[in-house]
DNA sequence: CTGTATCCTCATGGATACTG
DNA sequence: CAGTATCCATGAGGATACAG
């Protein structure tokens, strides 16, 4: 798999004592840092769908994320770049959510996992 | 995203009071449920790399994964058809694990996720 | 409306020992 | 060698209440 370049020991084995390449470090172990857990995936595929789009709007579609967990998992999308929330001072507040350029260009991946589930799915 | 030339609502929304479409049951969702988890990918990454490849290869390839966690999700992904067991009934056992042409089907998704990284990661 | 704050449950995964 | 069995720790995620 020609994800860098190089050979792969030098990128992602744990064969090495010292230092030590952990997983996270190499560009395959950073990508499932970002996207993996339950809800990322979910909720950037609403983005692609509906943005800009609030927060409630957001919990209504995904319909059975809790409360907390889209809290958490917006808070974490946005701190790794791949959502911009735009808040509004309103009275009652607004906030709109939509995908940087980051998380547009994760797009493709989406598009994979869409056509792969079409055509495994059972 | 034209992942069924449906509309979205049709494959993927909770809009619908009844029958409530479950994630799970799109592809996009299926996807998701066969390669999400801490393990899935890597796994999938290292076989790709290496197959075929014996038990405790994998594990001493991966590093960090637990005994029992590496069998329960080989377990898994032979379960999901990703994978083939083969035994050859000797004594010492030996095992190996190859990818399934499903399993080998993943590769476009894995190489996106390492070009992705390749470009995003810090 | 858009969140935080608590508290709690439970699945995931780890350590260790044992087996064919 | 290639697992299973058992027990345990952790943290992701959920329910509910409260706040700005």
């Amino acid at each position: 798999m020609p994800h860098t370049g190089e050979k792969v020991s030098d990128t992602m084995s744990m064969r090495e004592e010292k230092p030590i390449n952990r997983l996270q470090d190499t560009p395959f172990g950073y990508t499932l840092s970002i996207i993996s857990g339950k809800w990322k995936m979910v909720i950037l595929y609403w983005l692609v769908e509906a943005q800009p789009i609030r927060y409630n709007e957001l919990q209504r579609l995904i319909g059975t994320i809790s409360h907390k967990t889209l809290s958490v998992q917006l808070k974490e999308l946005e701190n790794d770049g791949l959502i911009i929330r735009r808040e509004y001072p309103q009275i009652p507040p607004k906030v709109e959510y939509n995908l940087s350029e980051k998380g547009q260009s994760l797009y493709p991946l989406m598009e994979s996992m869409c056509q792969w589930g079409e055509k495994y799915k059972t």
